[in-house]
DNA sequence: CGAGTTTGACCGGCGC
DNA sequence: GCGCCGGTCAAACTCG
């Protein structure tokens, strides 16, 4: 089901759960100022309030269930029509913008955005049958915060090893204070 | 040579 | 209806 690779946890070798009504349409990433000074910049639920000092870890997430009913622009086939597809954002702050996540992703993608300097990026799960995708976008104020748009849920099992997930916390140099 | 990236074109939705 | 804009396609290209 949804084993999303996600950091939630502090355990890089469990499978990370993500409940899949872990739903709270809330606007995105909606709040510029909440640079944290950790890695994460919080789940992006209704705490985003506490984006001036408190902060703390988390990741900003998001998840919102758009395409339950009118978004969707899935052009699937005929009859079969948009499954809802939850997306996830969440912010991160690396200086690199490829968070290596254990899945496999294809870019096909980029587009200059508006507001922003840098540009975001597509990309698609390369497993067979699995048609998640993300968009990697960078914040045009801080360049150093990275905000990742999962959208879909993986249908099959990380490619890679645990470890190097782990690896890839302290590529973001996330996480801390637990 | 295959898998992944680059990049301009294309397309559909939406606001005017 | 038109133009803008975000998202996707696909051919050419790069890299291991």
């Amino acid at each position: 089901m949804e084993s999303f690779p996600l950091l939630l946890n502090n355990q890089p070798s469990s499978s990370y759960h993500l409940p899949s009504n872990f739903v709270s349409t809330s606007q995105l990433f909606s709040n510029p100022q909440n640079t944290i000074s950790n890695g994460f910049l919080g789940l992006k639920e209704e705490t985003v309030a506490s984006s001036s000092s408190n902060v703390q870890s988390a990741i900003q997430m998001e998840a919102f269930r758009g395409s339950s009913e009118t978004n969707a622009k899935q052009g699937k086939k005929k009859g079969d029509k948009k499954a809802k597809r939850p997306r996830f954002a969440f912010q991160t702050r690396s200086k690199v913008d490829i968070l290596d996540d254990g899945y496999r992703w294809r870019k096909y993608g980029q587009k200059a955005v508006k507001n922003n300097n840098f540009p975001r990026s597509y990309y698609r799960c390369t497993h067979q049958g699995c048609d998640v995708k993300k968009q990697v976008q960078r914040l045009s104020k801080d360049e150093e915060v990275v905000v990742t748009t999962y959208e879909g849920v993986h249908t099959h099992p990380i490619e890679k090893s645990n470890d190097n997930f782990e690896h890839i916390l302290n590529q973001m140099q996330v996480y801390s204070s637990f």
